[in-house]
RNA sequence: CGGGGCGUGGCGCAGCCUGGUAGCGCGCCUGCUUUGGGAGCAGGAGGCCGCCGGUUCGAAUCCGGCCGCCCCGACCA
C-alpha cells in the first residue's frame, strides 16, 4: 500500500479529548476516528488491524471444532420477550419498531438466536456437541464511554456458543474455550489473568474474565502474588481465619453520642474497627429490606450480597423511614430486635466473637454482640469485599489489588436459554433433555486498544508481527532526486507485493524526518529504508521497530525475507 | 443520572474577565530552494466562533435555554 494512497492522516498534536496512550496513538496515527461519544470508525489501517485480531480468534476457534457463521443484527423483540430478557435488560438495549409496528432490538449479544436455532436444529444427542460462532457489530447504549475504544457503545465481538448434552459436556466445551482464550491472548500479545467472575444477567453456573492488568481498568482485580487466587474483586472470597476459642462475652449497652460511623465509634470506644459490627441497609428491586452485617474494618460487597439474597432487580440503598419501620436505628443499627427484613450475616463476621455493634438506639450500642445469640441470620455467607492485604483463599499470602481490562470472557449458561425457548433433544436412551449451553466473548476494538496499550513506546504504536496492518513499512528517502533510489525502492515494492505479501511503502514527496517519525507512529514491526546512503552501503537499511536494533543489507536478501512473508 | 471541564479553520490553542466585526503554531495549496530525523523563503486558500433566544447602536465576548464531547462517580457480559 503505497501511502501517497492511502486513507489516512497523522497527527502532529495529542487529540485534547485522548487520555490513554492507546486511544491517543491510534487517533493521531491515523486508525480510528470518533464519531460519537462511543462510536468510533476504524479506517483502512485499523480495520487491517482488526483482521489480524479477527484471524487469530477465527483460527483457534476453529481449532476446537468452532463453525464460524453469521447471526442478525436486528432481532424481533418476542425472541427476547421469550427469554425473559427483554424486561429484564435496562435502557443499555436499543429497542426501535419496524415500519409494521412490530418492536424490534438491536442485539446485544446472541444467545437467544443460539437457542432457536437449536431448538429448530438440535433433534437427537448425536448432532451434539456444537460450538458455533460469529463476528458481529453489537450496540450498547452504555451509560458512559470511556477510554478511547475501551468502552464503546457500538462495537464487534467474537462471539461463540456451546451446545452440550449435559453440564459434563458444558464443562468440557468451557475448558476448551478457557485454553483457547490463553492461546489467542498469547498470540495477541496480551498479557491476561483469568479471574472468577460475577454472572450477572446471564445467570449460569461459572464464569471467568480474561483480564489485562492496566491502571485505566473498569474492574478491580484480587490476586494473589503466588498464583492461587484471582478473582474480580465483585465475587473475590474473603477467608475466615479459625476460630480464636475467644468465648462470647454478656452483651451491654454503652453510651456511645455522636458515633454514626465506624470510625467515630471505634475512637470513641478505643477499640480497632475490626471489633465492631458495621450493618447496612439496601432494599431489592421487588422490594424487600435487606440488612447486612460486616465487620466494621470491611465495606459490604454489593455483588455478592445480592446473589446470596438473590437479589430480583439489584439493590439500592435503604432509606432511614425503611430502616427505622424495621425496628433499626441508622447509624446505630443492628439486626437486633429487628423485624420484616432479610438478615445476611457475613462469614467472617460471624467467626469474630463480640463486636461492638448498634443497639438501634440514637447513641447507643451493644458491647459483645453475637450471633445466633443476639440475632438470628438468615444467611450467613461471604459478603465482604476483599482488601488488599487480605489473605489469599487458597494460600494464605496477602492478596493484591489491581485494575484490569476484561478482553474476554466465558460463561457457563446453562439450561436456561434452551428451557426458555424450548430447545430439546433425545438423549440415547429415548428421555427428553435441555440442551445445556456456554457462552463466550471477545470485543475486537478493546483487543486492539489493549495491544496498543502493551505495544507502544514514546514514538507510537509497536505492533506484535501477528496483528500488525502489514509487515514491513517500505521508506524511500531521496527518491525524487537519485534515480537509483527510485528504482531500488519501486523494483523492491514491486517484486514483494507481486509475490503476494503486501507491505507500506511510503512514496510520499515528504522531508526524511517526517517519513521517519511517521514510520515509528504507525508502529509496523519492520523499517526497510531505501536511501542514497543506504546504496551506497550496500543495500536497504533495516530496523527492527521493537528494539531499534538496525542494519544495511543486499536489497536481494531483504526482498528474499519480505517475500518469504 | 450526580460532580467537574471543554466546544473558536483539518489538528493543537489564544482571544471572552473589561463587548467594537477573529488571531497564533502546525497542517493544506502554488512557486523557488532544500533533502537521513517533524526544512527555508515568498505568495495563497480556509472559520455558521456548537445551536437557539435575549440584552445592546454593536456579541466569539454579557444573560438564559438547549446540544455535543472528555474526565471522576453511579451504572455495566
Amino acid at each position: 500500500m503505497r501511502l501517497s494512497r492511502l486513507f489516512f492522516t497523522t497527527l502532529r498534536d495529542d487529540p485534547a479529548d485522548a487520555d490513554m496512550a492507546s486511544h491517543r496513538l491510534l487517533v493521531r496515527a491515523g486508525y480510528v476516528r470518533q464519531l460519537g461519544s462511543g462510536i468510533y470508525s476504524l479506517l483502512p489501517l485499523g480495520f487491517r488491524v482488526q483482521q489480524r485480531i479477527e484471524q487469530v480468534i477465527r483460527e483457534e476457534l476453529d481449532a476446537i471444532g468452532g463453525q464460524e457463521m453469521e447471526m442478525p443484527v436486528v432481532h424481533p423483540a418476542d425472541l427476547w420477550r421469550q427469554s425473559g430478557r427483554y424486561d429484564k435488560i435496562g435502557p443499555e438495549m436499543a429497542r426501535f419498531k419496524d415500519r409494521g409496528e412490530r418492536d424490534m432490538v438491536l442485539a446485544m449479544t446472541h444467545e437467544e438466536v443460539v437457542a432457536d436455532l437449536v431448538r429448530d436444529i438440535v433433534n437427537s444427542y448425536r448432532q451434539l456437541p456444537i460450538i458455533v460462532y460469529h463476528f458481529q457489530t453489537k450496540f450498547r447504549d452504555e451509560p458512559r464511554a470511556r477510554g478511547g475504544l475501551i468502552r464503546v457503545r457500538e462495537f464487534v465481538m467474537k462471539d461463540s456458543y456451546s451446545v452440550d448434552a449435559d453440564e459434563a459436556g458444558l464443562d468440557r466445551s468451557y475448558q476448551l474455550h478457557y485454553e483457547a482464550y490463553r492461546r489467542i491472548f498469547e498470540r495477541l500479545g496480551l498479557a491476561t489473568v483469568a479471574v472468577g467472575s460475577d454472572v450477572g444477567i446471564m445467570g449460569g453456573s461459572g464464569a471467568h474474565e480474561f483480564m489485562v492488568v492496566n491502571p485505566h481498568g473498569e474492574d478491580t482485580l484480587v490476586l494473589c502474588p503466588s498464583g492461587d487466587y484471582a478473582a474480580n474483586q465483585q465475587v473475590a472470597r474473603v477467608a475466615v481465619p479459625p476460630p480464636t476459642g475467644e468465648e462470647p462475652l454478656a452483651a451491654e449497652e454503652v453510651a456511645t453520642p455522636g458515633t454514626e460511623t465506624i470510625a467515630t465509634l471505634a475512637a470513641f470506644l478505643d477499640v480497632p474497627a475490626s471489633r465492631t459490627a458495621k450493618a447496612a441497609f439496601f432494599v431489592t428491586g421487588d422490594g424487600r429490606l435487606v440488612t447486612a452485617v460486616v465487620r466494621g474494618d470491611f465495606e459490604v460487597n454489593e455483588t455478592k450480597l445480592s446473589n446470596a439474597a438473590k437479589a430480583v432487580g439489584g439493590l439500592r440503598p435503604a432509606t432511614a423511614e425503611e430502616i427505622r419501620a424495621a425496628g433499626m436505628e441508622p447509624g446505630y443499627g443492628s439486626p437486633v430486635g429487628a423485624h420484616d427484613t432479610l438478615v445476611v450475616l457475613d462469614a467472617l463476621a460471624a467467626a469474630s466473637p463480640n463486636l461492638v455493634g448498634g443497639a438501634n438506639r440514637p447513641g447507643f450500642h451493644l458491647r459483645n454482640l453475637n450471633a445466633p445469640r443476639d440475632f438470628s441470620p438468615d444467611l450467613t455467607v461471604d459478603i465482604a469485599n476483599a482488601r488488599a492485604g487480605d489473605p489469599c483463599p487458597e494460600c494464605g499470602a496477602p492478596v493484591t489489588l489491581a485494575q484490569g481490562i476484561e478482553v474476554g470472557n466465558i460463561f457457563k449458561l446453562g439450561t436456561d436459554f434452551t428451557r426458555a425457548l424450548g430447545a430439546t433433544y433425545l438423549a440415547e436412551d429415548g428421555s427428553r433433555h435441555h440442551p445445556v449451553m456456554g457462552s463466550y466473548g471477545i470485543g475486537l476494538g478493546r483487543n486492539m486498544a489493549c495491544i496498543v496499550e502493551a505495544h507502544h513506546d514514546e514514538k507510537g504504536i509497536v505492533w506484535p508481527a501477528s496483528v500488525a496492518p502489514y509487515p514491513a513499512h517500505l521508506v524511500a528517502i531521496g527518491a525524487n532526486r537519485d534515480p537509483a533510489v527510485a528504482e531500488a525502492a519501486e523494483g523492491l515494492y514491486k517484486r514483494v507485493t507481486d509475490s503476494g505479501v503486501e507491505i507500506l511503502y511510503d512514496d510520499r514527496d515528504e522531508s526524511p524526518g517526517v517519513k521517519f517519525t511517521d514510520a515509528e507512529l504507525l508502529g509496523m514491526p519492520m523499517i526497510v529504508t531505501v536511501s542514497p546512503r543506504s546504496l551506497a552501503a550496500g543495500g536497504a537499511e533495516v530496523t527492527d521497530r521493537a528494539s531499534g536494533d538496525r542494519s544495511v543489507r543486499p536489497l536481494a536478501e531483504v526482498e528474499a525475507e519480505l517475500a518469504g512473508g
